[in-house]
DNA sequence: TAGTGGTCTAGACCACCAG
DNA sequence: TGGTGGTCTAGACCACTAT
């Protein structure tokens, strides 16, 4: 041993797709023909049909193949694989970076509800709505800028909470689980409260989240997030 | 029969997901809790293990169950589901809304390299370098902004293309096939090319998606796509 | 109609790790 | 060290569809 081994799984089928991956990068299975059958293959690499055929699944899952019954398992001609961003909570993505996580609330209390975000709650009577304003930092630095609207209609104990040392989110990951949101990406202009709070111009470009939160069919929350300007997503794998 | 039946699946590991999920929601399994083991289910649904094992491996992959060997398996406490945006290739977007794509060429040739697309492209000689400009369209109306540089290095074909109906993303995809790419998102003001081309403001904030292709470890080509104010991504499933 | 992939089962062995 | 999940095999039946 040449040195100390890294943590060997070897999944058969993993290191079967990695081959077949190599087949067509060679070109040995050349774009738009059919490659051998499950069976066959089974039989030339010494394994069950089923462990071919996740190895198989996976490579058409990344685009490289187009399987069919029938039909048989293609090659396809020109592969384009699409990126995929995955965004989590703010504080997860700050400390991934090895970096000090903060928060500030920088005003909360109830609030009238403006259009868009009534919209977003699907709001048709006159609950009272709370508004929480904070920005999180990484490394002391400002990170992002918050604006959070909580639905009391839903969750009336949001209305008594203090958001001075607690963020909205952690808050509701605590008080209000099971939930399902939907969740936009877009981009904004700095306004003056997002922008003192960045530490930037007014007028910046910054990429905004919006997340909305149900509980069953009732919208418990609607939160934008600004990151500060520059702030770039990454496409992962 | 009460209507047509609507294509109905029913893997059956599908269907023990959705009931596992059903329990956790109705706090049968309780948060932080643990289930009974894959042989109970097993045998309580009366399927294999194999089967139980891949329902709760799907539960597990979106968030709700932790299931470690020995320590068996529990409902986690707090889920939270990351969101995950999917990003293809322009034309599939805009037709996918049943819109007419269009492609509009508004400049190309060789072009000095800037520094930062000089990064971007891991670029230390002085090849030939083609930069399009170009605009994508929806129904007729502007719906993105690209600028793009082809490494002359690397496809020195590219310099002799005619783009005025071809976009680069096509000729490209026909022909060079196999390769792989980095993918970031981030927001930017609207220049004075751009907002011209997307008939917006000057200064506006769009959401812009940056594309470095590579073939091995040769840089093939860097594109910036700006897509018109007010654009959308929003997260699937 | 026949050949292909898609899914399920029963049984087995192994890797992990709480006790 | 034993119980748990993770993976593989062999065999089976089914769904789809090219011919």
């Amino acid at each position: 041993m040449t040195g100390p081994e890294p943590k060997e799984k070897a999944k058969v089928w993993a290191t079967l797709a990695e081959e077949a991956r190599r087949r067509i990068r060679d070109r040995e299975w050349a774009p738009g023909t059919t490659i051998p059958n499950e069976a066959t293959l089974a039989q030339e690499w010494g394994v069950s049909r089923v462990t071919v055929s996740r190895a198989l699944g996976k490579l058409a899952e990344e685009g490289l193949l187009d399987r069919r019954r029938r039909a048989g398992t293609r090659v396809v001609e020109r592969p384009q694989r699409a990126a995929s961003f995955e965004v989590g909570l703010i504080r997860d993505e700050v400390e991934r970076t090895g970096r000090r996580y903060g928060y500030e609330m920088i005003e909360a209390g109830e609030h009238q509800v403006p259009e868009h975000v009534r919209d977003r709650l699907g709001i048709t009577t006159q609950p009272r709505v709370m508004r929480i304003l904070a920005r999180h930092l990484s490394g002391g630095e400002p990170f992002a800028w918050e604006e959070r609207w909580i639905n009391g209609g839903t969750v009336p104990e949001a209305l008594d909470v203090d958001w001075r040392h607690q963020s909205p989110n952690e808050w509701l990951l605590h008080n209000v689980a099971y939930t399902w949101a939907d969740v936009s990406l877009t981009a904004a202009l700095s306004g003056p409260r997002s922008s003192r709070a960045l530490g930037c111009e007014e007028g910046s470009a910054l990429l905004m989240l919006e997340r909305t939160t149900w509980l069953g069919k009732w919208s418990v929350t609607h939160v934008a997030y600004c990151y500060a300007p520059g702030h770039r997503m990454w496409s992962r794998s």
